[in-house]
DNA sequence: CGTAGAGGATTGTTCAACGATCCCTCAATA
DNA sequence: TATTGAGGGATCGTTGAACAATCCTCTACG
């Protein structure tokens, strides 16, 4: 914990513009996201706060905003903890996902559809593999499925999403097998651009379903396994 | 003892003690809710501070919770206001509740289907007719709707819709034409009802929808009007 | 009639303080 | 040995106060 607080120090330089506790709240976001605070953790006001330089209210706020997220859970005169998710949050995230990604395929209307976001995904993706950049792809899968979603154009829906795919990003930390888990859906991604491309929604949402299905199969028994060696 | 220690487990949620400002924020919903501080209205720290006997720093912390849920606006240096819906918020909110309501109905399994929550919603909305009830009306609406969510297991779902439902409270606040607004879909929810209880899901969906449809076009209709009036 | 500015009211932000709660330790007891 | 209970330290929850920044209103003046 001393070795985090004083890199966390060297965050304090961002500290500059806009809300502070927006931009606190961002930097833990980014912390959290990398794992740097591996789920379970506390985050403790004092050390936090002080390391950061900004006052407990401040911090609290913060802690706020990602509570809000899912990122944090808050305990009552304990503190809050980066978030452990359960097999049933997987499992719970997987049928959100496929509810509304399916659901927006089937909702788009005529073709051509703005695919450029979802191309640069794919690109992005393969450039990450690549290179090795195992973590990058699943990164670009989220930036994938995210962009899938921006095609409903509903600003609630994708906001829905954006807090449901930072939730799955704590899963994939937990099981920490990267090319096991993101290599095999850069495929998938081609081919669902692709049917989405020549218009055919129905053969792009059979794909998106079989994806989540197999995809949450994969992770699940990872995660499990992974899980149940801490108890 | 085994047994014993799970039913002890269940009762574990009815001690879950909250913080004020969980509750200050929870007494402050249900006035927003029941049309009590109707939107646009701004709450004064002082006032509603000195009224129930809280700190600034706590009814803040109050404040933020309803502005993440989108109840409120936060205007800086001006205080918050409930909100005012613009008709493109009205329209995102149909558009989130058509993509996950009717997908809710596409994706229950084979029947029978657990509908006593449906039952008794559409049962609610009956009774508050009779009695010429219309906001009961409209409540009990909200509630169907809920539990036609619900039927898809997912807590991240039914919790997204939750609060896109408190949102359009606000919305039916602002038009105040309760019963042009919903007494037509009494018969609607009835219908939607039955086709689940036959297992149709297909009819169920192509009524929903429809539904969902008309309920937009009125509500905005008479929503632009009553915006148009005031600037 | 329009505008500039003074003054009051309200919010933004931080800090210090105190009570409440949790967690760990350790001794007493069966 | 295992369980219980009593301290004590650490941390959180909430309040109140203080001061700066901003907004709003009303007045005075051109």
């Amino acid at each position: 914990m001393a070795e985090q607080l004083k890199d966390l120090a060297d965050d304090r330089a961002l500290l500059g513009r806009t809300s502070t506790a927006e931009r606190v709240s961002d930097i833990l976001r980014s912390r959290i996201a990398e794992g740097y605070f591996p789920p379970g953790t506390r985050l403790s006001e004092d050390s936090i706060g002080g390391a950061l330089g900004v006052s407990r209210n401040t911090l609290r706020e913060a802690f706020r905003l990602l509570t809000h997220e899912r990122l944090l859970v808050h305990e009552l005169n304990r503190g809050v903890f980066v978030r452990v998710l359960t097999v049933e949050d997987v499992e719970d995230i997987y049928r959100t996902r496929r509810l509304v990604e399916c659901a927006v395929v089937r909702g788009l209307g005529d073709p051509p559809y703005g695919l450029d976001g979802l191309a640069a995904a794919v690109e992005e993706g393969r450039r990450a593999a690549r290179e090795g950049d195992w973590k990058g792809v699943g990164t670009a899968n989220i930036h994938f499925h995210r962009e899938l979603v921006a095609l409903a154009a509903s600003e609630r829906t994708a906001e829905l999403m954006r807090s449901v795919f930072a939730e799955l990003r704590l899963a994939f930390h937990v099981v920490d097998e990267p090319q096991r888990l993101h290599e095999p859906y850069i495929a998938r991604n081609v081919a669902i651009l692709q049917a989405l491309q020549a218009g055919d929604r129905a053969r792009a949402e059979n794909l998106l379903a079989g994806y989540l299905d197999d995809s949450l199969e994969r992770v699940v028994e990872v995660y499990r396994r992974r899980v149940g060696e801490d108890g």
